[in-house]
DNA sequence: CTTGACCCTGACGCGACGTCAGGCCGCACT
DNA sequence: AGTGCGGCCTGACGTCGCGTCAGGGTCAAG
């Protein structure tokens, strides 16, 4: 009658939440997180409020905060709405970062198909914010654009070099028609210049990895915006970088509409 | 002359990845990632292949992998495109994770707000791909909807009194307006009940987290989604749920666009 | 009243480094 | 030519977050 709930037990906790009955005694013998009761004969009970806070922990530390770290946090303020909100804003901040580790790879990707390097703070950048301006001039004159540093690059490719060769081959003729609808007149948006992006972008789903119409704008943009890609379509004609992101963006909202 | 790049020493390559040193003493260590060269004098060299391995490894590490398991992946296929496709897939997938929880806190936010109790099973579904059924009869008949659970969920909030009687006035406020609206036949979409809903928004925005108005059209289409959402603007006014819903998501567009 | 599943408390092990300790390079500055 | 001083080397031990037994009590079912 007095409505005391019963708790439950480490096993089903562990269950529950997806972590180690293991977990869950040494989360009580640090401190962080000691059930509300025992039963008589000294088996844990674990009750509703336990249950939240360790969802809180378990969120936390799947943030990458030290155990320590947490019970600092879940000590600071027991308001459970200010914990949801620096959740909220954790849980953001990593989906951003992840979308540029994302965005980092695909431009990775790109590079390696068009044989253009990286340089190596570029490949790292998106690891932590150390200092841009730190090495920057060190290792730009050490490996800064030199013939051998690109062919180290490009020779690193295990690629059975008869594929590297039709690949290139294939990517050379996309380039070519590209170039000749510029030369011909024919505008980026017109149905005929987006074939051809439409052609391209299949062409790097088949012979790279799958690049939905959505990624494909993105590097799209990435060739104007990236002053390596631009050279290298400008040094085929004067204004096919542009032109090229003109109708690989006109037909990534044709496909995706 | 005879073309040989010099390397990196520890201390460069660990500023450029931001890592420690000792963690580059470690990974020579244990072979997954020794220099490929030494000077005379013993100072190991990082040459431009040795920084490609280390990008791979710390994104395999970043991404949870044991290293051991990153020595396995990169021993397997010494094709650098394969590497590139994996990473973008498990990033992608990490990435969907990741809107998973940020969706999962909003829920719980929005939960709370509304004093609306969650399942346990709930909270931490976002957790780890366990069974779902396994726990689920048992917990359920545990923890089910009853009003000690309820209670005991609302009592944990450390508002104060003051706050939580406006903060509740002010949604009673906006939820009758709703209502009366709906009742008058004014439309979903009209600019008087995106107005309403605008009203809504901030009000969250205000009180309890920012929620601008795309992960406020989240919210709406939650509110006919889930059936104890729905059923809390149901209790108030036949058809209130869907209504609220559609006004929210056309002032979303509103604000949107 | 036994059996099997679950619980308890030590206690040791392990992965991935952090953190000295003791000593060797290398380059600048005097 | 010496003398710092920062950076590199190799042990070796410490730490964190558990995994994994070992040895023993508990509890509902048969």
């Amino acid at each position: 009658m007095d409505g005391g709930v019963d708790g439950l037990t480490v096993g089903e906790v562990a269950g529950l939440a997806g972590v180690t009955v293991r977990t869950l005694h040494h989360y009580d013998r640090i401190g962080l997180l000691s059930p509300s009761g025992r039963t008589a004969s000294g088996y844990r009970q674990y009750s509703a409020a336990d249950l939240d806070r360790l969802h809180a922990v378990l969120l936390y530390r799947d943030l990458g905060f030290s155990l320590e770290d947490v019970a600092a946090l879940l000590a600071d303020d027991a308001d459970p709405a200010a914990h949801l909100r620096r959740q909220h804003a954790l849980l953001r901040a990593r989906l951003e970062r992840t979308q540029q580790m994302v965005a980092a790879v695909e431009k990775e990707m790109e590079a390696r198909e068009m044989g253009i390097p990286l340089t190596p703070e570029e490949r790292f950048e998106v690891f932590g914010e150390h200092d841009p301006e730190q090495y920057e001039a060190e290792v730009q004159e050490r490996w800064g654009e030199t013939d051998a540093y690109a062919q180290s690059k490009r020779r690193t490719g295990a690629y059975s070099k008869q594929d590297w060769l039709r690949i290139k081959a294939e990517g050379e003729d996309v380039e070519a028609r590209f170039a000749a609808a510029l030369a011909a007149g024919v505008a980026a948006d017109s149905a005929q210049a987006m074939d051809i992006a439409e052609e391209h972008r299949q062409q790097i789903s088949r012979n790279f990895y799958d690049c939905p119409p959505q990624m494909h704008a993105g590097l799209g943009r990435m060739y104007v915006e990236d002053e390596r890609f631009t050279a290298h379509y400008e040094k085929r004609a004067a204004g096919l970088a542009q032109y090229v992101s003109d109708a690989v963006q006109a037909n990534a909202v044709r496909q995706g509409g």
